[in-house]
DNA sequence: AAGTGGTCTAGACCACTGC
DNA sequence: CAGTGGTCTAGACCACTTT
């Protein structure tokens, strides 16, 4: 219990949930200003504002000035999934990470990967093929381009010891980028590599990363089936 | 172009990330205190607070109570992915959009689903199977489960006109929920539904949303081979 | 043109927590 | 228990849009 006298502005927030769920305020409405809500609720105008504001990043408010605070028409459901290391993955399961680099080459990218990551054909790039095992099973397949004139320290890592997959998250910082999921059937090759059928049903994640001016490192990764990708949605409060 | 001596929160934001993207300050280290940046930037102490506290909920900083605020150890890069209504998914591609129900029933569910969604054994759930459609051709297949007790409304829904899908996301508001993501192999009924081969990959989403008290619906939704999820991540400001 | 949200300030007190 | 971030206030001005 708290002194019934506050007004802080999650209580506000938790308010206003309520009247959403309650259909009070209903998709689509407006809703009271700043000024009269804090007239109701008998604080500053501020505090309101935080509440709202607070919302408004959910998702679950419209704000614009002039045309008032409205709910939202589609409740936007929003799962954010953080990207790990893979190293921290498999250790979270209790298994003993291990990396093995299959291979690694350092020369013109073909044109489909200086495409996709929007580079002049015939850049060179460092292409490397890293199998992650857990407990010494195949955990994932990784197979990655990194432009080298974005991070040219990656050329000196000791990428045997730590995967590249680790040292990016540590040395290039602050990127933005793409992600996608998908289903895919195992190429004969992947097949073997990762020791499933051919044909087997892999989950692959394409993640594509860049600094405000180049791009970094295009990479995709295979998971064998079984594997799942899990997360927390948030709808409100 | 801005008045050169404007100190807006986002000003000192992207200066903060610049000193963390150019190592000024590194993952781990404390940076200075909210006064000590008033002073240094020439504004109020709530604009730092402000500029703070986002690159905090961004996962860019910790920051905790008497502790300070450090640069985040781990650049935690999150993706948040917004769940759509699935029509409103197939109408974006420009296709039009239709739903079969292909079963609905009402009773008893099995325990496996009573006890993936916590309930008691035996407690009567509505079940809904529908076929999603994108210009005729199967678009993906909905396997629903609802508790009645948290929507009651459903049971008068015109289902066979708005999929539950959307019915849901328009009246049942939640507060929580959990997904996840993986490659599945089509078993043989499943295949026949999606118009494609047995043991073809398959993408699945699992998807399980309940109130504060009690679970609302648990949800299997299969995408035939080829269908991408993708989103974008952010690094920085 | 007017009214809404967005931001900034200066000051105050509070809550948490590491020393 | 001292110092940090967290919050609240009262007031002001600004920026954006819709009317």
């Amino acid at each position: 219990m708290k002194p019934a006298s506050a007004t802080s502005w999650t209580d506000i927030q938790a308010e206003v949930m309520r009247r959403i769920r309650t259909r009070v305020w209903q998709p689509g409405d407006l809703i009271p200003g700043e000024i009269e809500m804090a007239r109701e609720f008998g604080c500053a105008r501020a505090t309101i504002s935080r509440a709202l504001r607070a919302l408004a990043d959910e998702g679950v408010l419209d704000r614009r000035r002039r045309a008032g605070t409205r709910v939202a028409l589609t409740p936007v459901r929003r799962a954010t999934l953080s990207i790990p290391v893979i190293r921290r993955e498999v250790e979270a399961r209790g298994a003993l990470y291990r990396h093995s680099l299959l291979s690694r080459s350092d020369g013109p990218a073909s044109p489909a990967i200086t495409a996709r990551m929007g580079l002049a054909a015939g850049t060179r790039l460092l292409h490397l093929q890293t199998l992650h095992l857990a407990d010494d099973r195949p955990w994932c397949f990784e197979d990655r381009w990194i432009n080298p004139a974005a991070v040219p320290a990656i050329l000196d890592a000791p990428l045997s010891q730590i995967s590249a997959n680790e040292w990016l998250v540590q040395n290039a910082f602050f990127s933005d980028g793409d992600i996608a999921f998908q289903a895919e059937a195992a190429s004969p090759a992947l097949a073997e590599i990762l020791s499933v059928p051919t044909g087997a049903p892999l989950f692959t994640i394409e993640r594509a990363t860049r600094t405000e001016t180049q791009p970094i490192t295009s990479v995709r990764i295979s998971y064998p089936p079984g594997h799942r990708v899990t997360t927390t949605l948030t709808g409100g409060a």
